[in-house]
DNA sequence: CGGAATCCATAGTGATACTG
DNA sequence: CAGTATCACTATGGATTCCG
């Protein structure tokens, strides 16, 4: 069959490239919840810039993985979702996190220096 | 009550950030069959120079994700191998690599322009 | 209100040469 | 063989100012 010896590294690596950046995981979990307005996220993440909360939702509308939506009014208002395709990724990370919890916490295989060390053969 | 709020994005931030750099998701994939000496790994790895090699590789090591082992002979050998803790991510690397080529691929949600237009209310 | 533009600091990555 | 050292480059993140 097929047995395309998938590039999967190649899938992982391009799935994680779309989470890659500082506040995206931040911004993506608030909008798990509910619909956020540009003002509302600079509030609610402390910390972070315009300038980087602009970039970054740029990147995620670009992934589509959060929909902006403008609306015609004054004073403006811009709201912003995440997209199914986002909201699939929710128990994969959740995974990540319960792995996080299990061995992350721990680090159990620390022995005496760095590297072990192995008497010839 | 307990009820941390759970600062779960942190964890995920955290559980990420030891994935994070450019060749760790490709260097752990090889790791995942077998065990590997330094140069085997570099061959396997079109790209990828000593330097990014070694540094990732450490980084790695120090994160508990492989455990790196030195064979006093000569000309020397090291061995890289994958620790339990890596080798539990696997499933949930698969399930990031099942929602690309599911979700990834078609980027279906790209209609005219950048961002929604909304008529007001 | 929700940005864009500009300038700057840092970290990650990469090429090359040298070493125990 | 398996690194280390040095330098250069690029991407990322951040502070400030200005605009529709």
């Amino acid at each position: 069959m097929a047995e395309v010896e998938t590039n999967m590294h190649e899938d992982l690596r391009r799935a994680f490239a779309l989470l890659s950046g500082k506040w995206k995981l931040e911004i993506m979990w608030l909008l798990y919840e509910r619909v956020y307005r540009f003002g509302e996220l600079r509030k609610a993440i402390p910390g972070i810039t315009q300038h980087m909360l602009t970039a970054q939702l740029r990147e995620l509308e670009a992934d589509g993985l959060v929909v902006r939506t403008v609306f015609a009014e004054v004073p403006p208002r811009v709201e912003y979702e995440i997209t199914p395709k986002a909201r699939a990724l929710g128990p994969t990370m959740e995974a990540l996190i319960a792995w996080w919890n299990e061995y992350g916490k721990s680090v159990p295989a620390k022995p005496g220096g760095r590297g072990r060390k192995a008497t010839s053969r």
